[in-house]
DNA sequence: CTGGATGCAAACGCTTTGCAAATAG
DNA sequence: CTATTTGCAAAGCGTTTGCATCCAG
């Protein structure tokens, strides 16, 4: 059984660099939107895809959000990621240490499970839009995370 | 502005219950079917209405697994749940400590966030599907967790 | 050349919504 | 009697897929 030879394409790489100058999650609609807008000629199946293969290469990070799947380049470790702090307002993430790898094990020990992976997002504000926040008091306070995955 | 008048009505129980009854995280369409199974006539969108109803006023407790959204009823205390150990097999759940409340906004603070809420899922296998993988191998390893939402 | 990759549009699965009919209070 | 709920079916949304075409190797 033939394994499948990959190739090196344009858009391919537009996809890998576009994630990679990213530091937000984006949705693959937003991130080709992006594309599109800066010249590229790709389809948004293509972007599917191709954010779909660095997920499952362990290369993108991903999560779900309102709906939508959002992908976020990971860098070189690819071991344990996953760990985020998101602010809800602008979308702003900080990569952050879990309590401990092994409590998770702990946990998981106790109720006989072996774990094979995990989630931990914690959502909040981050401090430059709480400051705009007590100065100005439009924006709706418990508005699900939109227009920031863009 | 009168404000809305919650009526009670017969499918509004019946989602309650059916959510109360249920150990594990159920799809609306799952609950929706095993209503109608059960004998109750009751509409695909009341149960999706009633859903988001109860996890809106926090009485249901909601996560997203691929591209469907799940809810589980979550008892009396609507402060800090979202912590679960969930088996990719057979769907078990069972709900686990947070590593400490605390440490979230410690890292939050670190962090200059504010901290809203967090999402501590882990996802492994559960003894007795480990057990069961050991004796059959026909089960692919790595399927996402499909069969068992309903 | 050959088969992987792309683009388009149709198909999908889950969820929401418009609207008329049903019904709780 | 009136306003909330329901049910149905249609619409919406993000995502996936079939297939002819394109192009990297």
């Amino acid at each position: 059984m033939a394994e499948h030879v990959t190739r090196r394409t344009a858009q391919k790489e537009a996809v890998r660099e576009a994630l990679r100058e990213t530091r937000n999650f984006v949705s693959a609609q937003g991130l080709h939107r992006r594309l599109v807008d800066a010249g590229s000629r790709i389809g948004l199946a293509t972007v599917y895809r191709q954010l779909n293969n660095l997920a499952a290469e362990g290369e993108a990070d991903t999560i779900r959000m309102g709906g939508e799947q959002l992908f976020r380049d990971c860098g070189e470790d690819s071991s344990h990621h996953h760990h985020h702090l998101v602010c809800e307002r602008c979308g702003k993430t900080v990569d952050i240490e879990p309590p401990s790898e092994t409590w998770f094990r702990r946990v998981a020990q106790e109720n006989g499970f072996t774990v094979n992976s995990h989630i931990l997002e914690v959502f909040g504000t981050c401090a430059d839009c709480r400051d705009r926040d007590e100065r100005e008091d439009a924006a709706p306070p418990r508005t699900e995370g939109q227009g920031w995955a863009e």
